[in-house]
DNA sequence: CTCTAACTAGAACATCGCCTCTAGATCAAG
DNA sequence: CTTGATCTAGAGGCGATGTTCTAGTTAGAG
């Protein structure tokens, strides 16, 4: 067995999202190394390249977000009030959270579907399949009269995640504060925003 | 008076534009001089950088939208209306001009405020001073107990153009036509979000 | 101890795109 | 016609950055 690893994976997302919190989408690969500690060929062998760096890292961050809202949806027994919950606990995590949504902010998944590398395209694909079905589910419950519109989940993803999103994307990219009044915002936002869903 | 001008600065920035809606802020100098027939010396005859270039079209197309909203301001007598007005309004326009509404995503205002070129840097400054006073209007007349909040503004432009911006924006960015559906999810929400202002 | 897989190291390479530079073209004014 | 300010023209410099390459290091297995 070789000799171990100085670094993990995890390292060197970490040192890759600090970057990113400061740099953005330009971040490079030596900024990277040299807030880690390793070189460009360290980061080199672990990734095959920038791309697929940054998309892991987006990745991650998406991840961990999409944990906390499955633990949202266990906490609340009304599908309407769960849903207003998920869209105010986005915006929670976001301030708690900033560098982390910062990465978030690196790519659009419907981009991200046709132009992520190889190997990560089955992550990419399926990142928001288990969101979609939590979605799917509470939709069902809170408008049962709507439960065959095709674009159902799609609509409330709008309302929901989409809404709660476009209000706090401003503050984490310019790497201010999100106040704490827009979590009131958005809840009353997204209450408004469903009843469009039944008319 | 030397050679006349074989091409407009507006020819050059329409040129610009349909370059950003493919291409988005990763457009180069060659894209665009390719686009617009004229060569690159040419188009730096006109702008000294790149940057200014992008920053001159993106102050363009939000110049062009805060026209149709002085308009919008003109049709509405109520000031609850009006506000609501404005939002699903910006949602039309970019509808109907998906290019510049592109272009308007090139910057974010209060990043520009610092980087800007330094002969833009009164225009960038002072962009938002004709719709803030508007926005400052309607809120006073539509919350006349919350008049003297230091921060209403601020929070009233959240609430109207913000969540606006922040619902229609993936659609613009991913060239995909905003539904129409949003519209009534637009007016609803910024409705209710309006609320939060005097409780 | 030796072997070897796995990793570190960082210099070198290649590409890409902003911008500059020099030469030449054009046209209104005098 | 002559002049000269303004513009066109496009090849090339130059810096930045993603990526590769080759040599060297490490530590567990046998």
């Amino acid at each position: 067995m070789g000799r171990p690893a100085k670094f993990t994976d995890d390292q060197l997302l970490d040192a890759a999202r600090e970057v990113v919190a400061v740099h953005g989408v330009t971040a490079t690969v030596a900024q990277v190394s040299a807030a880690s500690g390793a070189t460009t060929g360290s980061v080199y062998h672990r990734f095959r390249s920038r791309e697929e760096l940054l998309v892991r890292l987006w990745l991650r961050s998406i991840e961990r977000l999409h944990e906390r809202l499955f633990e949202v949806e266990a906490e609340h027994d009304d599908p309407g009030e769960a849903l207003v919950a998920l869209a105010v606990e986005t915006a929670r995590y976001s301030r708690e959270h900033p560098a982390e949504a910062r990465a978030m902010t690196l790519y659009r998944h419907e981009r991200l579907v046709h132009t992520a590398p190889q190997v990560l395209h089955d992550r990419v694909v399926h990142l928001n399949d288990g969101v979609f079905a939590m979605l799917g589910r509470l939709a069902a419950q809170r408008f049962p009269t709507a439960a065959d519109d095709p674009h159902l989940v799609r609509r409330v993803f709008t309302c929901v995640i989409g809404l709660c999103y476009g209000l706090i994307r401003p503050y984490i990219v310019a790497a201010t504060p999100i106040p704490v009044w827009l979590d009131d915002v958005i809840a009353r936002a997204v209450t408004a925003a469903l009843t469009t869903i039944d008319q």
